[in-house]
DNA sequence: TGTGAGGTACGATGCAAGTCGAACCTTGGA
DNA sequence: TCCAAGGTTCGACTTGCATCGTACCTCACA
């Protein structure tokens, strides 16, 4: 899968594909989530609880991690799944809060 | 056209339809020029040089009043846009700022 | 009094994106 | 040892969206 290979270098981060990553619903909830988890907690794809099939699930993620805004590590049985924060923050200060502060 | 029909009241602005907008560069560039304009400027639409059809640029524009971020006043003749700037800022903090920053 | 420019609405089209099931891999635990 | 659970990939399907041309409206102005 993923591994290191499509992890975008910090200055690689596009607005718009952040944006669009953004704009699913089910993707900015993940987001959502992680931003108001303790920092820097590791997830699995499953422990979001969306209403996906599994094939589905991983595409949304795989977007997540193409646009920057995850880090995703390959455990073989599972996926630990963690929110950039340090790199975001950085580059588009203020973003994340917006996402974590929303009520929809 | 649009009047003050489709005039979203600011606690009704949805962050998800703001990002869908701003997910597209052509409507992101709008909003950029208007950020970074000085403040309330009245723009008409063919003024940001989009180099797309009228109807497209028209549909685009359609898309950021419905969204809440541009306010649009029919002139008849012509059509006066501005940016919603001081309910966007009361209601997500931060967000034209990046997107007036963005060099994209 | 036309005529042209700015905008909108509508229908058609083509492509991108979300969704799913099936097949496959990896590993922890029964 | 093998089975179930978490993930990925692939192909297929469907929906959504950006795009355009055409028709129409309104007004400034020649």
């Amino acid at each position: 899968m993923a591994g290191e290979a499509d992890c975008l270098e910090p200055d690689e981060i596009e607005l718009g594909a952040v944006l669009s990553a953004l704009a699913d619903p089910h993707r900015r909830r993940v987001i959502r989530d992680l931003v108001n988890d303790a920092d820097g907690s590791e997830r699995s794809c499953t422990s979001f609880g969306l209403e996906l099939s599994k094939s589905t699930r991983s595409h949304h993620f795989k977007v997540l991690r193409e646009a920057g805004l995850v880090h995703q590590v390959d455990r073989g049985n599972r996926s630990e799944v963690t929110l950039r924060r340090r790199d975001l923050d950085a580059r588009f200060p203020g973003l994340l809060d917006l996402i974590g502060r929303d009520g929809t």
